[in-house]
DNA sequence: TCTGGTTGATGT
DNA sequence: CATCAACCAGAA
């Protein structure tokens, strides 16, 4: 047999692959898309096979793969396709891509190994020829000669029982006595013991322990794990052993079992029946899907017009044409409720999974490769589940297509999104883009025909919209001269819900209790070590938090420029908004729900439900309660401030705040009562808060569209970002003029380089940052001169992390 | 001379 | 990004 040589995607933030050469005992060899383990340096790893053939490569040192870890690739051809595509359009490296892609490698566990050198060797002679030993000269030759004796490597965690064994073990490593490695051992699957009734067995005795466990393995439940057992029936281990031993109950081993699903609080169940508009929407989806070729269709459906359905209708209609279909929603806590509502409309056979990164890995990869394994047939999750390995994919459907979760701020920074799109375009699916509020970008694209535009322009049952109005905050204070976060409208309108029962939802887009802390004598507000950002303030922990880096300190009781000691504090945050509340109606049930407040999945689920089932009569938080839910005694929305987000240095900022208002508005009057909105701000002339308010996409769209083209930004140029950072400002400042020279000639092109200037966070987690704002009228022309800029890099010697490139970005910081 | 911390090269 | 060798400054 020929030798084979693959190319190997390896975890490293490298742009390169690795190649590596083919065991000869292997026999066949890895097709593409498998996943090896691969020595790297003093490491393993697990690599995706991209690539294997009999061409020797030209790389100076070759090694040898270690061992297949899949039996059946665990990436189909077309996703080790799309996982190419994603690292060259996004310029990311290509093992970080297909390490988004994968499941955690659950099936093996890292272990660090020790081994016998040259040195070592010389050193356990010598040790061992001397009479006297000192306990530390002893420990290490117990160590050495262990070694010696097994003659092959061994598990570090092997000295860590004997007295002064580690200690020994760190020292030797340190002569060079020793070496150390980590490889990857195969992880025994974890099983757990289930417990049955054995049929030939006979009944038990009335009245004894055993007619408990007989009742509740027969009738009430069936088999169960043992601890499940000993848990409802309150009996001990003994006695169901005993119970073993007396052939009364069988036992068997199986894979631990999955994490029971948390319960929710009651879902409205879903409408079956469509109104007109709706149907309309669901046979041109559907006509798209029956052709089994690719196209691109924008559901453009006011809040509350009832999209949701036409995801059921259409999901259906996928798996009826015998496809597979994936849903993505904007975020982890909408995957719950969306698995629920297919699973109830597409029964048991579907198999419905939701596919998130929050998720065990234990379970995540339990869920994958049920996937993987054909055992789903429509996945439900976040953006990397654009990833998921099904198989005749015919139908992709991104919800709420406008938020900017979709965009991964990590690398690889790909968006969901457009992926998304690309995916369905290379299996011939259909792809499904719904929005309240779709991104200039879809909309335009809709509007040229490039996808097939669907309107849904009222609510279900014609329910009205919420009614909508604009507290303008200078008039409020004129009148009552207090500059609180809640004017006097708002503090009306609460009041009034309080009152007739029903329930309010206040927006406010900050976490903490002030913005910041700010010192009288010299002005200067207290910043971040590591960041160029004011530290926010956190009353309940009393301190102040960075909400970049993470790094937090005490309340100083002077400044730390002047130390004068005249602290004060400036902004209200959700914090205090929440307190606010509770003193002005100390009656009331009030919560908070952000970031601060629910560290888990559990504590989310929680106080939405309380809210969801009338338990609470006010909710406060960040953009969190503005997504997707539907409450249904919601009859308030009050917006603390609309003006936030309208000030970010980002050209999106009006489209942000178009989208804000329009989605917290949408949240109002969703059950049958109707719904009011009161959206504070300084600035409602501006009009992303006029249009927000009135809730009139078309003419928002019109307006933004025009600006966009003037300025030269999507969708009229493709855009990137091009970052560059160092802790030492110098080395930031010379690699930005090295790329400007780069860039400069581009310019006469048609690009248009903006920078270098200072990044809006002029320095993060210690480095300074300088970017440039790329527009390109061509998109080809953007990736090629990207493209030959990281070239340019590397012979600069810019060295590779100091440079980032964020393709379509998303976010301008 | 020892050490500890920083700097830069490098990965198959 | 993580690792490691090479290098330099400061203390004895």
């Amino acid at each position: 047999m020929p030798r084979y040589y693959c190319d190997v995607a390896l975890p490293v933030p490298l742009r390169s692959t690795f190649s590596y050469a083919v065991p000869e005992k292997f026999g066949v060899p890895p097709q593409a898309g498998m996943r090896v383990m691969v020595p790297f340096r003093k490491r393993a790893m697990i690599g995706v096979v991209l690539d294997c053939s009999t061409r020797v490569p030209a790389a100076k040192a070759l090694r040898e793969i270690v061992e297949l870890v899949d039996d059946v690739p665990a990436l189909p051809p077309a996703l080790v396709e799309l996982g190419r595509w994603v690292a060259s359009y996004y310029l990311a490296p290509v093992g970080e891509v297909f390490r988004a892609m994968l499941p955690p490698a659950v099936e093996v566990r890292p272990v660090r190994e020790v081994l016998l050198t040259a040195p070592g060797r010389e050193l356990s002679a010598a040790l061992r020829a001397r009479e006297e030993l000192i306990d530390e000269e002893r420990a290490e030759l117990s160590v050495l000669e262990r070694l010696d004796a097994a003659a092959a490597p061994l598990p570090a965690a092997r000295f860590h029982k004997t007295a002064g064994g580690p200690a020994a073990v760190t020292r030797l490593l340190l002569q060079g006595a020793l070496e150390a490695r980590e490889v990857y051992r195969r992880r025994t699957a974890r099983t757990q013991k289930i417990v049955a009734w054995r049929h030939t067995a006979a009944a038990p005795v009335p009245g004894s322990a055993a007619e408990t466990v007989f009742a509740l393995l027969t009738a009430t439940r069936g088999p169960l794990p043992i601890k499940v057992l000993l848990a409802e029936a309150g009996i001990s281990q003994k006695a169901v052993e005993s119970l073993i031993a007396q052939g009364a109950l069988e036992t068997w081993e199986e894979p631990a079992g999955e994490e029971p699903e948390i319960l929710e609080n009651d879902l409205e169940l879903p409408r079956n029946v469509l109104n007109p508009p709706q149907r309309a929407a669901l046979d041109s989806i559907c006509s798209g899907i029956a052709s089994g070729s690719f196209s691109t269709s924008l559901l453009h459906g006011v809040t509350g017009s009832g999209k949701t359905e036409v995801y059921l209708g259409a999901t259906q209609s996928a798996l009826a044409a015998g496809r597979t279909a994936i849903l993505l929603v904007p975020e982890i806590a909408l995957t719950l409720a969306m698995g629920r509502l297919l699973r109830e409309r597409l029964g048991p056979g579907a198999g419905v999974t939701v596919l998130h990164s929050a998720l065990p890995d234990v379970e995540r990869a339990r869920a994958w490769w049920s996937v993987r394994r054909g055992e789903a047939r429509v996945v439900v999750g976040t953006r990397s589940a654009v990833f998921a390995p099904l198989e005749r994919l015919g139908l992709v459907i991104v919800d709420e297509e406008h938020e900017s979760s979709y965009k991964q701020e990590e690398t690889p920074k790909y968006n969901g999104r457009d992926t998304a799109l690309v995916r369905a375009k290379r299996e011939g699916a259909t792809a499904l883009l719904g929005s309240a509020t779709p991104s200039l970008e879809s909309y335009q694209h809709a509007r040229t025909g490039k996808y097939r535009l669907i309107e849904l322009p009222a609510r279900v049952e014609n329910r009205p919209m919420a009614r909508v109005e604009l507290v303008d905050l200078r008039d409020d204070f004129r009148r009552t001269h207090r500059a609180s976060a809640l004017s006097e409208r708002l503090r009306a309108g609460i009041a009034a819900r309080l009152e007739n029962a029903t329930q309010a939802l206040v927006l406010i887009n900050r976490r903490g209790y002030s913005w910041c802390a700010m010192c009288r004598s010299c002005g200067a507000a207290v910043q971040c070590e590591n960041c160029s950002i004011s530290l926010t303030y956190h009353k309940n922990r009393r301190r102040l938090e960075c909400h970049y880096c993470g790094y937090a300190r005490a309340v100083p009781k002077s400044c730390p420029k002047c130390s004068a000691e005249y602290i004060y504090f400036v902004g209200e945050g959700a914090e205090q908004v929440e307190e606010q509340l509770r003193a002005e109606f100390p009656a009331a049930r009030v919560a908070r729900l952000d970031r601060d407040t629910v560290r888990s999945k559990r504590e989310y689920q929680k106080i939405l439900g309380a809210f969801a089932a009338g338990d609470l009569d006010i909710l406060v938080g960040t953009q969190m309660v503005a997504k997707g839910h539907d409450f249904h005694k919601v009859t308030l929305v009050g917006v603390v401030s609309a003006d936030l987000s309208l000030s970010l240095p980002d050209f999106r900022a009006a489209e942000r705040t178009f989208q804000l208002l329009t989605q917290v508005a949408g949240r109002a009057g969703r059950g049958s009562l109707p719904g009011e909105v009161l959206i504070q701000t300084n600035y409602p002339e501006h009009y992303a808060i006029q249009f927000g308010a009135r809730q009139d996409y078309a003419a928002f769209f019109e307006k933004e569209l025009h600006f966009r083209r003037m300025m030269h930004y999507p969708p009229f140029a493709a855009l990137a970002l091009v970052l560059v950072r160092d802790k030492k400002i110098e080395n930031a400042i010379r690699y930005s003029r090295a790329l400007e020279k780069f860039f400069a000639p581009e310019e006469a092109k048609g690009l248009k380089v903006l920078g270098p200037a200072q990044a809006p966070l002029a320095r993060l987690r210690r480095d300074y940052r300088f970017q440039f704002l790329l527009k390109a009228p061509k998109r080809s022309q953007l990736t090629a001169t990207l493209s030959a800029c990281l070239d340019f890099c590397a012979q600069k010697e810019i060295p590779e992390g100091a440079v980032l490139v964020d393709i379509d970005p998303v976010n301008l910081l």
